[in-house]
RNA sequence: GGCGCGUUGGUGAAGCGGCUUAACACACUGCCCUUUCACGGCAGCAUUCACGGGUUCGAAUCCCGUACGCGUCACCA
């Protein structure tokens, strides 16, 4: 086998997508499994489309992934560059020119508008729409006269007839499609500038692609781009056709779905952690062997396989993002956990009057429960605000018999506390518990929520140590 | 509509003809641990693999058909 090379080719028209990190995310295990190159190349050609910052977008984003390109518009290889569509005009061009020459490929002067009507005779007919072919009888002469004319055109490439396209698809198996399916399609745009599926035939083939790993979505653009390379006598790459990523509808996951954040930048934001995201990315649409799923960065390149990637689309669960996340949260360090969560709580509450050393008192506590780091705002929520509102359960546990009974035990018993430790205030509560006679939930559970209006948390004698005598006596 | 692909529990999935009375994980439920909660541990959760045929001694696994779902049919990538 050559030496493996693959390629993640996003067009520069946004955030990196989840979508796209996924087809990243495999292409770069891919590689890096098999010792090859992860090459990054830029699909500029919708020059429309195209937003300042694209590109940065999406280094930005493989980069927080862990995903360092072997080479991409900002290290290239001087042999396989442009490393951006844009900048390898001339070199498509060349193409070009010997397709045409060659018979392969012709001038096509229809307008839109007779595009569009002829389009929909044939859909009145009832058949799915084809280029007619009409400007591939053109004379030599007709298209010289057109040219001078300065009518704009369209290069389209002349589909042959009766062929099969096959080919081994590394996920899907074998598959193949007809040439009579397939309508002369448009490889220059009136622009000047080549479409899509051209385009990329002339990259992978310059830049010595061996393997392509792409969505689903790809496949029935395989024959067009298989004709080229037949066209041009040059080997085409390996194909692998992934599973969609699906939302709870089932429906591939789109740049306008508001059910899921789409944006590997969100993730970021919200502070997940990226090991994490990496973990989980590469769970979708592939699995391991054995019963682990977590597994580090390098342990995934080790083990990935190829041959098990799934046919089947796969479904973004969030819950399942949530536990991965809270698992790398719980194997971090504490430093690290407030590195992520700090910034979130600063920019939440006012924290002028805390030092930063309760302030990370505060996040210790939640070490075990927090899965991101934007999360720890509404964790916390018990150490900054006053208003509480108990739900039903809450609500049920301060109407015990037992609530006010224990709440105001310990709070004479606290008051009476001088240094305020976790040891002194649990002194405190075992006194609570002697002249009460009351133990167990009744005990724990009123003062919980008695004391933080809710019934889940961190062990309660740090939570009322961290809380501070005044604020505790106060809501008691 | 044409073409292509898929269909295993609430969810992600393993499974590649007998070792499957269908792994594992998430979620959920229950129990244990903890004088509470969380963490952790344990257990339960598909008599069944979309449906109908066929091949076979034997099928979730192979073949055919049907249904359903999804993808794609651009001078977007």
């Amino acid at each position: 086998m050559n030496k493996v090379r693959v390629r993640y080719a996003p067009s520069p028209t946004g955030h990196l997508h989840i979508g796209g990190a996924r087809t990243a995310l495999f292409n770069y295990l891919f590689a890096k499994h098999h010792n090859g190159d992860f090459i990054v190349r830029i699909e500029d050609t919708d020059i429309e489309r195209n937003i300042a910052g694209g590109e940065q977008e999406q280094l930005d984003g493989l980069a927080w992934l862990q995903m360092i390109p072997d080479e991409s518009p900002i290290n290239p290889n001087p042999e396989c560059g442009p490393y951006r569509q844009m900048e390898a005009l001339d070199i498509y061009n060349k193409v070009v020119a010997e397709l045409l020459e060659k018979g392969h490929a012709y001038k096509c002067f229809c307008t839109s508008d007779e595009l569009a009507t002829e389009k929909e005779r044939q859909e009145a007919l009832g058949y799915a729409p084809k280029y007619n072919r009409k400007c591939s009888e053109l004379t030599a002469q007709e298209v010289a006269e057109k040219e001078a004319a300065g009518t704009p055109f369209v290069v389209r490439v002349k589909v042959p007839e009766n062929v099969v396209y096959e080919f081994e698809d590394m996920i899907r198996g074998d598959v193949s499609f007809e040439s009579k399916d397939v309508g002369d399609w448009v490889i220059i745009k009136s622009n000047g500038i080549p479409t899509y599926n051209f385009a990329v035939v002339v990259d992978d083939y310059r830049m010595k692609i061996s393997h392509v790993f792409r969505g689903e979505e790809h496949l029935s653009n395989t024959p067009k781009q298989l004709m080229i390379y037949q066209m041009m006598e040059w080997d085409a790459p390996i194909f692998g056709h992934m599973t969609l990523i699906v939302n709870e509808a089932r429906k591939k996951l789109s740049k306008r779905d508001e059910s899921i954040m789409q944006f590997v930048s969100q993730y970021k934001e919200e502070g997940y952690l990226p090991e994490a995201m990496f973990n989980f990315l590469s769970l979708l649409g592939w699995s391991p062997v054995g019963e682990e799923e977590v597994f580090s960065h390098d342990t995934l390149v080790e083990i990935f396989d190829e041959n098990r990637l799934s046919k089947s689309p796969s479904m973004f669960d969030k819950n399942k993002l949530i536990w991965v996340n809270n698992t790398y949260v719980k194997a971090t360090s504490l430093e690290n956990v407030i590195a992520l969560a700090k910034p979130f709580l600063l920019e939440a509450y006012d924290c002028s009057n805390r030092s930063d050393e309760w302030i990370e008192k505060v996040i210790a506590l939640y070490h075990d429960q927090m899965s991101y780091g934007k999360e720890i705002v509404e964790l916390t929520s018990l150490f900054f605000k006053e208003d509480f509102t108990l739900d039903e359960a809450g609500q049920e546990v301060m109407a015990w018999e037992t609530t006010p009974v224990v709440a105001s035990a310990f709070k004479q018993k606290l008051s009476e506390v001088e240094e305020w430790s976790v040891e002194n205030i649990k002194a405190a509560f075992k006194a609570t518990q002697k002249e009460t006679g009351i133990k167990g939930k009744p005990l724990f559970m009123g003062l919980r929520v008695a004391i933080t209006a809710q019934e889940h948390g961190p062990d309660l004698m740090s939570t009322i140590e961290v809380l501070g005598k005044d604020v505790v006596i106060n809501r008691l």
